[in-house]
DNA sequence: TATACAAATAATATCGATGAAAGTAGACTA
DNA sequence: TAGTCTACTTTCATCGATATTATTTGTATA
């Protein structure tokens, strides 16, 4: 007998493996599991009520991904963070999107341009949320978040290239949760977005990128400083 | 009792789930496992004489790495191969290796220069034995191919980078291995490689970046003029 | 003859237990 | 006192069997 039906964030029945997968990865990003920790199966077994083989399936996916070290006989573990990863990714971020970028730019249609306009929509409505329930910023404010930023680049006809990007995006996410960094002094994170919006959509390729490339840079400044990382 | 002891390419003892890995993924890379073929468990327990666990490990790494397709339920399957995605692979890839190639020849140091210099002599000299056995290419050659085009980005101080144009490559080796193109028609190939190392040791980035973006470019039209991607 | 349903079959996903390797602690030696 | 050898314990990797889900086949119905 299966010990619990897994189910989807959706609602949706999934495999056991699928969403001991998610669980495992939200875990990680959000550092509930903390870099370095030593994955223990029998723990990870007990934490999330799964069996042997759907949790080793999960932890092979994970590491194939990046999310998490797997060592020859000698288990999984989270990966450490440190502040040069943290810098290396912020730079690959810029490389990356200032391509994915400008390609939309070129060939976005209007249906890009709605998605936009849409997803900064949605992001500026969530963070007046925010302001009520203080402490953490909400998740789904980080949804809408990631979703205007992948909005940007939706357009660039490369779907390795936005593969590419979702993973920059995923595991920099876990460095701004492990920061803890709920206000960003000096910052008006709302306007950043609402100016990237506007150079997208006007097509004005090289002051969006310089926009872009600032917005990833500061913030993976303030993450610096937070010294957190070494 | 374990089947028999998972052995290394190079002697090593690993894990049956890595030794299954690398088979697995060369013989989907080369072509033996055909696009599209349904992998079934039963077939590859038998083929690589495992058992189902490792078998599955393997399976759900690989498809992490994008060289296996995973439905849920529904098991295995390698990915199709189609012009298009050959096309996209070579567009990421000029633009990654463009970002990479740039970023060497800015801050490569002598002994990045030495790498190119010896990955080069190892190719020229793999070459001429090629002449000898005939049909396809080597799998020497195709090791210090790819081995020189590593070593031209691999100052580029970007792990990441280097990750992806890794997974790029490899899965560009495929569509080469697919086409089975046995010479390249009013093509020096030998001489292309050459001129790459004297614009990245001669440090004329533009020009470098030319070349590289041309070598890509040729190799995948010659790919598609072969026919064999719909 | 096509469709819908039901049973039979085949394939995948998961379980519980066992085998193999790594890690640990205590005894013995130089 | 440091080192290393061995027995013991813990943890990981793999096995063989079972439960679950998909697919096929067969049958009845319109």
């Amino acid at each position: 007998m299966p010990r619990t039906e897994a189910i989807d964030e959706n609602g949706q029945s999934t495999t056991q493996a699928s969403s001991v997968y998610s669980r495992l990865e939200a875990d990680i990003l959000t550092g509930a599991l903390e870099p370095g920790l030593k994955l223990r199966l029998k723990d990870l077994i007990e934490r999330y009520e799964t069996g042997n083989s759907p949790l080793r399936e999960a932890l092979n996916r994970l590491s194939a991904a990046g999310l998490v070290l797997r060592e020859e006989n000698r288990g999984f573990r989270v990966p450490p963070a440190n502040a040069e990863e943290l810098a290396e990714l912020t730079r690959a971020r810029c490389w990356l999107e200032e391509i994915a970028l400008r390609q939309s730019i070129e060939h976005g249609d209007t249906a890009w341009e709605e998605r936009i306009v849409l997803a900064y929509h949605w992001l500026a409505r969530s963070e007046r949320k925010t302001e009520d329930s203080a402490s953490s910023l909400s998740q789904v404010w980080e949804d809408h978040h990631q979703g205007f930023h992948a909005a940007l680049i939706s357009a660039c006809r490369s779907k390795i290239l936005m593969a590419f990007c979702a993973e920059l995006a995923q595991r920099s996410f876990r460095y701004r949760s492990l920061a803890e960094v709920v206000e960003y002094r000096d910052r008006h994170e709302l306007e950043e977005h609402r100016q990237l919006q506007d150079a997208a959509i006007a097509r004005d390729a090289d002051t969006a990128v310089k926009l872009l490339n600032q917005h990833y840079e500061v913030t993976s400044n303030i993450l610096l400083a937070s010294g957190r990382f070494e």
